[in-house]
DNA sequence: TTGTAAGCGTTATCAA
DNA sequence: TTGATAACGCTTACAA
């Protein structure tokens, strides 16, 4: 029911072959025989059958995007600048959420390569860790890509913020109020921007000569409840700190529901500031002090990186922002 | 270097169409051929080629689900559900975030439709009362389905609540907490939800015998942003509010940072309630009271209904429930 | 710069 | 219940 490239070439009076290439962009069409075309295929309202193009071509102009299901706000962030990198050269993005504690990741994944003929795949954390994904990728021949992994593969393109330097500044920020005692939530320990983020904490304590006090650092899963845990714990101490840094918002957003429980009002007697500049910072009270990644930007990036495919592999790193909210108040 | 069906065919002493029937279930197979089969192509590691697949059999394998993008939250729990019904089948799940106002948006699904010749559409709101688009879908023979649509269309397959019965729902758990006045803030007016929570609300007054008050009623866009102008417009007014309605978790959220900024105790006094039980419901302080929407089995019924594809098209509709926390409180 | 012919890996048709 | 053969709509050789 549908137009075919042969609707075309007998309606341009060309080839079928010269259809192709006008589709694909190729050197070596006449001006002129490619307007032909080109007329032709809009007048018709042709649309290349994705099926046949993959079939024919070996390749499906698709990518996935291979993410674990931490934050929705996360989620639809990196994915809509994938989309939007994506819809510049045609190409469709497959998002696909993937537990990372599944026995049969690697099988799902490369299943899907071989059935859908990838182009290419944009890792996200904690897959960006996980040697044996990247390996099967590597086996397959599927050029790849990663978002704030945790260590730079020099082989591999990626796109990230520095993480330990957002933390660092957000800690030299709170330090810069006047603040002494500054607690710390840590994220989940399987990310390693939890590690990253705990490292930014304690080089800016060293950088103003504030000793590091172990009992000042919480854990947490970078979840709400964590958070509010991580709070009880802090604000329990002999002697509390006067603010407090979850390296998360979501964390934030809990250890700011255990103040108001307790009574300790925000920020009067304790600051509190998140990381993420999800959606959630602005919609709880007081409004949290936080650090904005690019998270959309962040997506676009690896998009880019994977769609242009330079020869050496480029790493791209962003600017992150402390956006100043309410949860902090100058001294 | 991909395993074909030519490989399984031969590794199993049977023919290429043979094997085919096993792949696509049909009837008309031996057992002991069936078994054979199989086994050859699990020894193997056979993985159908979706090109392929969809070239000759002119059916994709794929389904799309069409959304705006009001809620990240409300996206994500949608699309597991459908993702996980999908599965069941070998059916992958396409996520097309669409932009309504879009001026191409007919061409755009259209084209999708075309190329990748989808075997199915999922229409989630307010897509689903776009008479443009369900008649290209119609004009191209796709079978679709929707996801709370403003009113039921005997004739297509659809999963949805009562919206109204939940927003009474919570206006009489309101009233009988022992509550008068009680604020309604309203969703986007695109949305047909906004007038049915409006209309559960308007009900249960009633029939409580409480006369409808109209300055208790305020505007909204269904974010934070309309429902904190909401709140504050309502708890100006001469008389007050001893309890608001915010028609969405969003909004709640926003009456909720406006109470605090007013310094009005939540829920000393004033209650406040939220519609949807978003993530954001037990992040916020206090935690809101709110309607528990089956979100995600909401995307799996419409999956469901789409991939069964019964005769007579099929209505489904799914319990809702009122989950009570800390922002309202017995008298 | 353009065209011809041979696939790509599956399903549909029709015969056995 | 099975199999041969022709599509499906496009791209990749390879010629011209």
């Amino acid at each position: 029911v549908s137009i075919t490239i042969g609707d075309v070439s007998r309606a341009a009076g060309v080839s079928i072959k010269t259809v192709s290439r006008v589709l694909n962009k190729e050197k070596y069409v006449a001006a002129d025989t490619r307007a032909r075309v080109e007329a032709a295929a809009a007048t018709l309202g042709f649309r290349p059958n994705f099926a046949a193009r993959a079939l024919a071509g070996h390749r499906s102009f698709q990518i996935v995007l291979i993410y674990d299901n931490p934050s929705p706000y996360f989620a639809q962030n990196i994915q809509a600048g994938v989309r939007e990198r994506c819809a510049v050269d045609g190409y469709r993005m497959i998002a696909q959420p993937c537990d990372s504690g599944s026995a049969n990741l690697i099988d799902e994944i490369g299943s899907l390569i071989d059935q859908a003929q990838l182009d290419g795949v944009i890792l996200t954390p904690p897959f960006t860790e996980r040697a044996d994904v990247r390996q099967a990728l590597a086996a397959r021949g599927v050029r790849y890509v990663m978002i704030s992994p945790a260590s730079i593969d020099a082989a591999v393109p990626a796109s990230f913020i520095d993480q330990a330097e957002a933390s660092a500044a957000m800690t030299a920020y709170l330090i810069g109020l006047g603040h002494r005692r500054i607690g710390f939530v840590m994220g989940d320990e399987r990310y390693a921007s939890s590690h990253k983020r705990l490292e930014g904490y304690r080089r800016a304590l060293d950088e103003a000569g504030i000793a590091f006090a172990a009992e000042l650092v919480q854990p947490g899963e970078y979840n709400f409840e964590t958070g509010s845990l991580a709070a009880a714990a802090l604000l329990a101490l002999p002697m509390p700190p006067t603010a407090i840094f979850a390296s998360s918002d979501d964390m934030a957003a809990g250890v700011l529901a255990t103040a108001h429980r307790l009574g300790v009002s925000v920020p009067g007697q304790v600051s509190v500031a998140g990381f993420d500049d999800t959606d959630l910072a602005a919609v709880v009270w007081p409004p949290l002090t936080t650090i904005r990644q690019p998270v959309r930007d962040l997506g676009y990036a690896a998009a880019d990186l994977l769609l242009v495919g330079a020869e050496e592999p480029e790493q791209r790193q962003l600017p992150f922002e402390i956006v100043a909210r309410g949860t902090t108040a100058a001294v």
